[in-house]
DNA sequence: TATGAATGAGAGTTCATTCAT
DNA sequence: GATGAATGAACTCTCATTCAT
């Protein structure tokens, strides 16, 4: 039609739908009727219902584990980098909050062969925050701890605010107000050496 | 049948498979066949699958919540209740790998219909999480916090670390070991004064 | 509704329409319809569109082997039995004709898994007119041939003529009024000592 | 791209799957795959698969016609031409087992759109057989039937035996081995005067 | 009270075919 | 001529729920 190709479209409409609504609520007919296509391009794209929603994810994450990189990339010291990789994290919610729903949903998917999959998409993200922890144990900025489950940590801290944060009334707009700030020290302080 | 009662074997064969397989791929059929129960049973009991499902979640929590209120109730200071609340929150997993992933399930459920009626079994267990925090805080236990925002970051945090522990693979095993112990003091260090 | 069982107006309704139409051709929603039942009821008595197309065949398989099965056991003489048999399969397609071509569709299955289900109701069913040719070749009725790869002959004889004959056209209806007694001459002339 | 032409890779293409798989479960996707041409190039040669599936079937039945005219040419009495005629129809299956299914698919087509063009092939055939038929009762070598209901008995015996003969059981090359031989001499007694 | 046959909307998916490039 | 992205009707099958018995 209009507008970005349609594969464009069918990613974004997926990831605003399965965001919104999960991903057994969201049908295959909405999503190609939000992106302006037919369910066959759908399928022209993506083999499966399934594979559009790993797409989806998969986006979301890389976007993620990009910002998280070039803040290592920019040489702050470690405090920093973990105060920022959370705040933004955390942050990128006021921007897009379908976003952090969608990727609150991860983790504990409905259907166990997406489970499976998914699990991989999480454990490559928790490995890159652990590469991150690891780095600045080895130059004394954090205390020892487990990288990979500090990650795991870390992660399920934010997605637990992140999704409550999410909601209507003036409890999660409280959060979306301090939760950046209050999860970052409580990260900082559970690390520090 | 034998044994308990229709009620309880319905209750207790929807922890199985709900924790097991998730909500969607759970089928009435598949509840009443493991509970040796008629399909007409479970609908003589529970109004519809989301009522069944709330009645087993409800269950899970109040069971976590006891624990934490029996600690509570034993003067133990501060620390030593937090510490005992995750230890025991997520070494429950040793003893009922199902209600760990159960829980787990909850933050983001498919259906929005239930979501809301969820979301309101978390934030009591939140609060109760909270009213700890508060009390730590104003003997000085701890440092000052947002204490509902620091109890879903904990329960965020160890619902994390308990789901990944689930898994068969090697990590899972590592952190089934010291998961707890790690948790523990990730959290302590996170809130010490 | 009224009338017969659900399950017999479901099997009678899928063999019309598969008879007419073959087995792709013919819906789900097509056999419920004439059977005046709903979807669900179709696959509360049947597994699977196979498995309905098997039941449907297996009854008219079991129909034409219990008719051969009776002239066997008034001990009739072989070429009578055979006549008859051959005559009758014919000959059913007079009041039945339906059947007739229910039964020639069997032969070369559209689905592989199909496939291999229907090859063993056919098989069953040549075998048990192989065993009538073993019988009479014993008794030096007929003379000496393979019996089961006979069995498939005449089946495949009596099949294709069947089938023509089924059409709307001036030789079908030829075929119609000759069939039978040439399948019979053919046959005996195949078999005779 | 290399090799025949493109028109020449589709029809064999179409051979192959239509005859291993029936014509439902072959695709215009597997066969433009196969073919190693694009689906536009299918719709350039055929008007849709329907006509690509006939004309598959078409060019099996030619070289099978091909093959009885020639043996008629030759001036071989007749029931030489028969067993011939027999042997070679059957046989074709040792060296082309794909073209055996094929045929035996064309008796109970699917669709009846397809059915119709179909038996139009099969009568062709079936009237070529018949006109050998009748020269042979002519001359005498043969007893007196009726020409084209005898020559659709000797396609579906035919039919029938090679379609089982296709299988991997030790039954099936049981059938190979002796099924040529069984078949005419089944097919001389049946027809010798 | 207890049953399970029956319902039917809606799910994901397929696939012959078209047509702008 | 040749391509393959795009179409959408139609398919089989699922499953929470109802209700006559």
């Amino acid at each position: 039609m209009d507008g970005p190709l349609a594969v464009e479209r069918i990613v974004e409409a997926g990831r605003k739908l399965f965001a919104r609504q999960g991903f057994h609520a969201t049908g295959m007919r909405d999503i190609a009727k939000l992106a302006q296509v037919s369910i066959g391009a759908l399928y022209h794209y993506f083999r499966s219902k399934d594979e559009l929603f790993l797409a989806v994810v998969r986006r979301a994450f890389e976007e993620r584990l990009a910002q998280a990189r070039e803040l290592l990339r920019q040489g702050l010291p470690a405090p920093e980098i973990l105060r920022q990789v959370l705040t933004s994290y955390f942050a990128g919610f006021a921007e897009d909050p379908e976003v952090a729903q969608l990727l609150s949903r991860v983790w504990a998917p409905e259907d166990p062969a997406l489970w499976r999959k998914l699990s991989g998409l999480v454990e490559e993200y928790a490995r890159a925050i652990a590469a991150i922890l690891e780095e600045a144990q080895a130059a004394g900025a954090i205390r020892p701890v487990h990288p990979l489950l500090a990650a795991y940590a870390l992660l399920g801290m934010a997605g637990a605010v992140t999704l409550r944060a999410a909601g209507q009334d003036p409890l999660a707009a409280e959060f979306r107000v301090r939760g950046a700030q209050e999860l970052a020290e409580f990260a900082w302080h559970a690390l520090r050496p």
